[in-house]
DNA sequence: TTAAATTCCTGTAAGC
DNA sequence: TGCTTACAGGAATTTA
């Protein structure tokens, strides 16, 4: 599923591509994607816009348009956005295609259908509710571990919890809060108040380094996660925890343990993890 | 305020 | 072989 690291893939991907260019006509093939504004103005007001800049807040792509407007694409679960030449014949669920004034398409795509398409500036966004308030970028060098240990004091949910909410840290998933708290050798179902300053140092340092490692192997393919050209990435071979219960800790051998918290599969080394 | 449970959705795989 | 069922999970929403 695309995190931080695959998102950030995506939009490195599509910026050299996509700046400069104008959208010059938007079809939606499945217009409830769509969560603002109402389908039928997205697509009369999204002609004709000229892409001013591509970036990434947490696991959201935000392509800037004109008039300070932003074009925001969330992948959900199985999303996938694909700059595609025209005349490529269209794969099953496309539910969005923004033609391009250099021939090519920007196709959104999403079997599942839980990531979402907005149309807004920042502010419009914010205040319809439809683009959540999110917490700091992990891999931004302001973003330190005393921040990290101000926001897990006096919560009492797991720290796994706490790394999946989007509002206290962007861009964490399944995929890397299991991978950190391996690396940090911490359990995941610790009170996240409950840690001490060093070991948060230890998990603000794992998680860089899970998240930067995985953009540098351009994301993990667990599932249907592919690139802006349809390819996959490679980290899903380097993972450490994620995927692999059952199987032996490639530290001490100890086959690891699966659970439930925050209602997703969480795995983790007994031995290792405290 | 925070945390836990529920909901959305389809492809895949396990089980009978 | 073919059907049913469980499972995967990001995050908005609902409930406690």
């Amino acid at each position: 599923m695309p995190e931080l690291p695959e998102v950030e893939t995506i939009v490195a991907d599509l910026r050299p591509h996509l700046v400069g260019r104008t959208i010059v006509h938007c079809e939606l093939r499945f217009p409830s994607i769509v969560r603002h504004p109402e389908p039928e103005t997205f697509i009369d007001s999204i002609a004709g816009m000229r892409i001013e800049a591509v970036g990434r807040r947490g696991k959201f792509i935000f392509i800037a348009l004109d008039g300070g407007r932003l074009l925001v694409v969330h992948l959900g679960m199985t999303g996938q956005l694909r700059l595609i030449d025209a005349a490529t014949e269209l794969a099953n669920h496309t539910h969005a295609i923004f033609d391009l004034d250099d021939g090519k398409q920007l196709r959104y795509r999403d079997p599942r259908r839980f990531g979402r398409l907005l149309l807004g500036t920042e502010d419009e966004l914010l205040i319809s509710g439809t683009l959540p308030k999110l917490g700091p970028e992990p891999i931004d060098p302001a973003f330190d571990a005393e921040a990290l240990f101000k926001r897990f004091r006096r919560r009492r949910a797991p720290v796994k919890a706490v790394l999946l909410d989007q509002s206290t840290v962007a861009g964490v998933g399944n995929i890397y809060a299991d991978e950190s708290l391996h690396r940090a050798r911490l359990r995941p179902d610790r009170a996240a108040g409950s840690l001490s300053r060093k070991s948060v140092r230890r998990l603000h340092e794992s998680l860089r380094d899970s998240l930067e490692v995985a953009i540098r192997n351009r994301g993990s393919s667990v599932d249907t996660y592919r690139d802006a050209w349809g390819d996959m990435g490679s980290q899903q071979e380097e993972l450490l925890v994620y995927g692999r219960a059952g199987e032996p800790c490639v530290t001490c051998g100890r086959p690891l343990a699966l659970v439930r918290i925050a209602g997703r599969s969480t795995v983790f080394c007994r031995r290792c993890q405290h």
